[in-house]
DNA sequence: TCCATATTTCAATGATATTTGAAATATGGA
DNA sequence: TCCATATTTCAAATATCATTGAAATATGGA
């Protein structure tokens, strides 16, 4: 993960609306959510509502699919490892330095 | 950790000076480095770098602390496991979901 | 085809963030 | 005390982001 993107993915996550909506999605799990249903749990106006999506579908961090008139978001799991994996990486210059900054075991997970 | 200061902490992050602020003083661990060898590794200007040095502070991303005419800042690895947590927290409805969502081990540590 | 529902697009407005350079502050050493 | 170094503060200019309402698009069903 480049760390444009990585800018990119915290630049989605660090807004009220967008981290309310992907917590939802998170919580949802694959399974996913409505748009509609998102607004209705989230209290956002459709147009900010979609404009935020959209963000979050740039930044990789959702994806949709078409389900007649519905479309369903769903949290993109694989990018939000990514981006936690980026944050530790090379912590400490690579060496043994817990447990003052072991993040959990993410350091034990590749860092790419 | 509070959505508040999630999003605090998410928009510290989510610019380039201070992502390379961040992710060298992760880098350089516990012992940080002081203000004017970040503008060094990162080419950030003065003023601007104290900037946003005060921003990741107000965040919680990073401490600092007097050493003679250096100040030594380092990164705050207990708010960047927190934030970690956070992100994952009731993933999936708390259902088991691996491996689609199962982010390394976050899930296992408590998700407060 | 026509209608109601679901979602997105567009343009305009207001609010925030980033960068810069100059000046201010603080520290240690001669 | 005086000077050089280290860092922060301030104000101004530019750029970017978030929200809104109205209008457009698309889908499924009567």
């Amino acid at each position: 993960m480049e760390t444009k993107d990585v800018v990119t993915a915290l630049a989605a996550l660090a807004q009220d609306s967008r981290l309310a909506i992907f917590r939802a999605l998170v919580q949802a799990g694959p399974a996913g959510l409505a748009a509609g249903k998102i607004g209705e749990l989230t209290g956002i106006a459709p147009s900010s509502l979609s404009f935020h999506l959209k963000e979050l579908s740039h930044a990789g961090m959702v994806g949709s699919q078409q389900a007649g008139r519905f479309v369903i978001y769903t949290a993109n799991f694989t990018t939000m490892n990514a981006l936690l994996g980026f944050l530790t990486e090379n912590c400490c210059g690579g060496n043994p330095c817990s447990p003052v900054c072991t993040p959990a075991c993410v350091t034990e997970k590749e860092a790419t």
